[in-house]
DNA sequence: CATAGTACCTTGCAAAACAATGTACTATGT
DNA sequence: ACATAGTACATTGTTTTGCAAGGTACTATG
């Protein structure tokens, strides 16, 4: 459901989060799950191209209510993709509504 | 460029537009470039998707300035769809910008 | 000792946007 | 007569990314 409409937003809002403070992986979920349907299998894949793209990097905790956490941590060309990201998509969203709301000549 | 964020939201917009009235194809590519950029690649498969879906039909239109025109007319079903998809349109977007100014815990 | 919760990860599939390419018609300029 | 540009249709193959399903392993509870 609405699978095809979070594409390219996910990682903005992660981004996003990662801004505001270091986050691990599976609290990352919980946090996107108030709002969206997301799971582990979209998170993980996800946090490894963004480190692999150099937007964050990461290290582990230990943990005493489970399996050691590995914690994410934004970094500066993180926060850059983050800005412009935004932009994008307060652009897009302006154009879908302007589309909706239709203002088109009649041709 | 921002090709991701338009998945899902390019058929709600040829959906609205054609609940305003009927269009062919290549006049619903230079509608919407007015605010995306968009191809013929882009949208000729998905007309072809909305009219197997039931969401629209088609009629042929001789033209004095070029090749025939394949009119697209809305359905009832897909004004229902249309209806759907944006009130899907509108939470989700309020989803990301809540995700986007963030009010999560510090759990 | 089973179950549930926490936390990590990978594989394979599906949907959709788009560049590239192709056809064919009309109009304009030379 | 012929080239070019604009109109209008269509398909193929690639790419990206979300997600279900599956797997590992640790801690706590009944």
């Amino acid at each position: 459901m609405q699978t095809q409409l979070k594409r390219g937003t996910l990682e903005m809002c992660v981004l996003a989060i990662l801004c505001r403070g270091d986050r691990y992986g599976y609290e990352l979920v919980n946090i996107i799950s108030d709002c969206l349907h997301v799971t582990e299998g979209t998170i993980y894949p996800l946090m490894k191209r963004l480190k692999d793209a150099g937007s964050i990097d990461s290290y582990i905790v230990e943990s005493q209510e489970g399996p050691p956490r590995k914690y994410y941590r934004i970094t500066e060309s993180g926060r850059q993709a983050e800005k412009e990201q935004e932009g994008e998509w307060r652009e897009f969203s302006a154009a879908i509504d302007k589309l909706l709301d239709g203002e088109e000549r009649t041709a």
